[in-house]
DNA sequence: GTGGTCTAGACCACT
DNA sequence: GTGGTCTAGACCACG
């Protein structure tokens, strides 16, 4: 993952495991590393860690057992509806951008249609592993 | 203009005057503000703002002459061409986002036209302008 | 090395690096100074060297590697390229200046390659070493 | 003419001069403008100018008449002479840059040769005037 | 006035 | 340790 130092690093975290939580990568109800794994896998502090879980704990995404750790959510329900807000941000932030060039937002979905065919999916491909734990000291 | 410590200022002031240039805020031809004023006006120290506009220069968006100022290409066919890159760059950064999502890029424009459709294009607030020099301490 | 005020600095000590480069005395792909010590060894300050590399990578004969260092380039094409633009450039300069004194290209040829052979090559003295560090107060 | 602030201002001014002087414009015996004049058309100081027609006078180019003014030398031989020091200069700044290139003498020299063919002697356009007073402060 | 160059010294991200 | 960015303030050349 790649580190974006305009947001906290927590706020970059807790996106990274949301967006690994609505690919099914990590699934409804799973376990997810102890704060001091995932703080190594992360190389951040484990305080971090503990921000990230109540992040996602406040979202609804996570619950916390204590003793057993913190688990994805069980509700498929709500892990789809964040992919839709999460999805949402992107094409807010992706029409305001194109506004900013002078595109309207059809001009902008039109130009898109013509760019994703371009690109066609490779839906394996999507969702590449192994970019996990590349760090930044802390 | 909104800063982003993501990105060196000089690349953000950059890409606002860009973005003025693209959307004829800034017509071809016409005297950019000297350094210091637009020093000024970012709040930014006027080495940062030289920066800027070499920069500029250096993407052929811009010409100097020495005691004159700074003006923007009178190259018209260049102001277009650098618009499509700066669309193709957010339409490229989009597709990336959906894809970390799980969509395809198929799925990404479906979507957008949908949601494009929902807040139609209103042209005229397209460009809106009033959002000059908003700070940054120093 | 000589400095000569009628040049920006900075362009006098990229040319300096880019003799040694197409003479060989750089290897292609070979580490260039930090920017710290050739600032010490120029006697200037390090923001002059950054602008030097930077100069350098944008003619594309240095690359840089965060924390790694600058390196230059491996592309000997380019090399040779740079070697024939700088010899362009005396060339010019000389039959510009001979003109100035009234002498055709061709006359200035003529007279060339009588001096030539008055002063036959010396090919082992051609790259002599040791004219690195002469200073600039600062 | 151009400025090069690497040379004291006077020296510029009489090589200028001293161009004048070999390639014709310039004729033996001939008068050179008053100081003032000169000072005008360069837009420098008189002193400078002073010092210049010194300059000239101690190389036997110029020779100056109490109450009548300064005078281009009559000695034809001389005027020769300098245009052949002049040129020498050139050859040796010209042999120097490229050796320093890692060329020999004999391959600067047929560089040139090549280089002189391929844009040929334009004699009639050699000399250009008109660029003389721009200026400079002073 | 304009931009261009240079210095000094600070802080940051990356390895 | 590496280079990258930014600030502050100085001086210069050009118009």
């Amino acid at each position: 993952m790649e580190y974006n130092s305009s947001l906290p690093i927590y706020l970059q975290v807790a996106t990274d495991i949301k967006r690994q939580i609505v690919t099914g990568r990590l699934e409804p109800g799973g376990k997810l590393p102890s704060v001091r794994d995932l703080a190594i896998s992360y190389t951040v502090n484990p305080n971090t860690v503990s921000r990230v879980y109540r992040e996602l704990e406040q979202e609804e995404v996570c619950f916390t057992r204590r003793g057993m750790g913190t688990f994805v959510t069980e509700d498929a329900e709500r892990i789809k509806q964040m992919k839709e807000e999460m999805a949402e941000d992107l094409v807010r932030d992706f029409l305001e951008g194109m506004k900013q060039l002078g595109f309207t937002p059809e001009e902008a979905a039109v130009r898109l249609s013509r760019d994703a065919k371009a690109e066609p999916g490779r839906q394996g491909e999507a969702n590449g592993q192994g970019e996990a734990a590349r760090g930044r000291e802390h």
